[in-house]
DNA sequence: ATGGCGAGAGGATCTCGA
């Protein structure tokens, strides 16, 4: 199977891009979109049931939003966290359409859009590192029902050093802090391991590159978008890539597709 | 140290992203 992350600022700006992938990609079983800025009722989805994909939505006005757009029809989609977890303590963390997930063959497949925290130390990096504490509670729980979970998405964290273009000074910037690294950690420490870097141990790969500063034409990037996988699913994946190719288009999402093979 | 760019909402110029 193959599975691919895409943060597309906004679905219905990137529908062309977004479907001329899908048909240059045909191999992709389940393509996971973060951004896609729309209500459910205004997604674009003949775009997509034209070319053959099915549309698993959750989103909101504006902000946020994730999306499953998938060649065959998925079991038990669920979205949000208290849809596994049940009754959550703090609301709020559901208030934001950040996560969807399916089971697909004998995975459960989970497309999340963390937080990005905005600034280090205000209300948004506080409820960044809630929404990580949160997440580690309900991957715990689909752990205990399924045995094998790939988890994807815009982390909004670069795990490592080497992720980051220039690292200097990284420990005061949203995205890189210790904090968000351990917070995350403590999520991948349930079992998760970076399918990336089984292929590849080498720098200059990333996901994300700012608009301003030219950031794409100079490789300077940040590696922010995952797949995170249990331990016998990274024995079986057979590639994980980095696809530059729709973030040299005319009009690109700031980020591009992250796509992993497993047998 | 600061701002750069791009999208959405709404109808000028904000907020937000990363």
């Amino acid at each position: 199977m193959q599975i691919a992350t895409w943060n597309v600022n906004s679905v219905r700006t990137r529908i062309t891009h977004i479907c001329d992938w899908l048909q240059a990609n045909p191999e992709v079983d389940i393509l996971c979109l973060q951004e896609t800025k729309v209500i459910d009722a205004d997604f674009p989805r003949s775009p997509f049931t034209e070319i053959g994909y099915q549309t698993y939505i959750y989103g909101q006005k504006s902000y946020n939003g994730v999306a499953l757009i998938s060649r065959s029809p998925l079991e038990d989609v669920q979205t949000g966290f208290a849809s596994v977890l049940g009754d959550i303590l703090d609301p709020s963390l559901d208030e934001q359409k950040r996560l969807i997930t399916c089971k697909f063959g004998d995975v459960q497949i989970v497309n999340m859009y963390v937080p990005n925290g905005s600034e280090v130390g205000s209300e948004k990096y506080a409820y960044k590192l809630r929404w990580l504490n949160l997440l580690r509670e309900y991957l715990q729980t689909l752990l205990a029902k399924n045995a094998h979970v790939l988890i994807c998405g815009d982390f909004n964290v670069a795990i490592a050093d080497l992720d980051i273009y220039d690292p200097k000074g990284r420990e005061n910037k949203v995205m890189s802090t210790d904090i968000e690294r351990e917070a995350l950690a403590e999520v991948l420490n349930l079992g998760f391991k970076d399918v990336f870097r089984k292929f590849t141990s080498d720098a200059g790969y990333y996901s994300w590159w700012d608009y301003r500063t030219a950031g794409f034409q100079r490789n300077r990037g940040w590696r922010i978008d995952y797949h995170f996988v249990t331990e016998a699913l990274y024995d079986r994946a057979t590639s994980c890539a980095i696809d530059i190719a729709p973030r040299k288009l005319i009009q690109p999402s700031d980020h591009t597709p992250v796509i992993v093979t497993i047998d």
